[in-house]
DNA sequence: AATTAACTATGATATAAATCATACTAGTAA
DNA sequence: TTACTAGTATGATTTATATCATAGTTAATT
């Protein structure tokens, strides 16, 4: 971790979004621009709060561990996602770690700072509380497919959000830089599994994969695995 | 489904708890209370949103259902705990099922009153956003559960859980009517391994069962169980 | 450039848990 | 009271998925 002195734009974040002109110098003065390399843990499961962070740049892995060997990832963030805020809720342990997955960039809010704001801006607390609805609605259509679809469909699952969340250039390639082992830790499954079942979905025509690049061609029959049985 | 004329208390419910005097007799004016039958659907997945729920009397099943057969049970709501909230987040579809356990006793409040209530009162979105992120924080534990934990890990946990909710009375016994069928519908397995798990569990000591009763003997262990694998 | 470490690729094997099959029992409806 | 439905109980069988084993390939580090 390092300090960083080049600052955020004070406009992709769900703070500074929602917070009024005349707000933002003050959170100019209380932001740090925090840096990590590759792999580095930026909070750890267990540890205290200190605040909520900003991703600026690169891609963060929101993750829960199991006995040691086993892991889940329970979401990606980039660009302008808050990682951190499940520190608001009553007990002040992390539930989770976030480890940087290439070289990130955050903009780090102490609690204090970031809960006076809030006191302040009642649109702010109603946004945050929008934020956390919605992300209990996708956690528990996570927690349902985790529990009750099959592989197959939590694969399928898997790239559909790859693809929502990391986007497809001109050709259709998946722009990210995951590793399987991560892409399965996201299915819920081991490394093994989830490649067995890219190559059936290759063999399906569902999706191509060449080396590094993954293309989604169908993803409407992809979509069809994650709503049904097979 | 049918409308009720005995009144709540005004105080067991987030909204009420979190209003200031003054704004009970606008709630008092608001609210509807409503009754269902055992078995009956109170809400279902992909309706409408219309307003929030409020446990008044009873057990309530918050459900996602899979493909016909299979079913998740998200949470058991019961007095005091609120239903529907689910309904607070960019789409206005509702990602759940309600359904009555027993004969149950809710207090309905539409959603404009709702949003009225928290546009004029600071502390009560502060309060739902607490609430939302302690959910949040809950949901992604049993995220977790379900994807890495074995069923023996699940079954302890779902056992400790109902202990947690329903109580226990002098001599141990935890006070609920639930079936087998529910109570693996939680721990995201089926009923027969479900059963075989309390049998697996009984023969190690760790829980009594008579008939319909239900003791935990040592919930230390099953906690164990909970944290490790086997 | 060389050496190690991390990631990818597959086949073989084991196993946990689902599914199927069949009774039994208790509560509810006719 | 009988018939019927929903829940409970258990053994046998199947299947999906994890685990083990082994090797090739790429990326990082000295």
């Amino acid at each position: 971790m390092k300090t960083n002195k080049t600052p955020c734009d004070l406009s992709s974040c769900l703070l500074c979004r929602n917070s009024l002109a005349g707000w933002l110098p003050l959170i100019d003065g209380n932001r740090q621009m925090l840096s990590f390399k590759k792999k580095e843990v930026i909070f750890s499961e267990g540890s205290q709060v200190a605040g909520v962070y900003f991703v600026y740049e690169g891609t963060v892995k929101i993750h829960k561990a199991w006995s040691q060997q086993k892991e889940l990832i329970l979401k990606f963030a980039r660009k302008g996602d808050m990682i951190g805020y499940r520190a608001l809720g009553n007990d002040q342990i992390l539930p989770i770690t976030a480890t940087a997955l290439d070289d990130v960039t955050l903009c780090f809010v102490a609690l204090p700072f970031f809960e006076l704001s809030l006191q302040s801006n009642h649109s702010l607390t109603y946004a945050l509380m929008r934020f956390y609805a919605n992300a209990l609605q996708e956690a528990e259509k996570r927690m349902r497919n985790l529990a009750l679809m099959d592989v197959k469909g939590r694969v399928a699952e898997t790239l559909l959000m790859l693809q929502h969340k990391f986007g497809a250039d001109e050709t259709g390639q998946i722009v990210m830089n995951l590793t399987r082992q991560d892409m399965a830790a996201y299915a819920g499954t081991t490394y093994e599994t989830f490649f067995r079942t890219l190559n059936e979905l290759r063999t399906e025509g569902l999706i191509q994969q060449t080396d590094k690049s993954l293309i989604l061609l169908d993803a409407g029959k992809l979509a069809i695995l994650t709503h049904t049985d097979p």
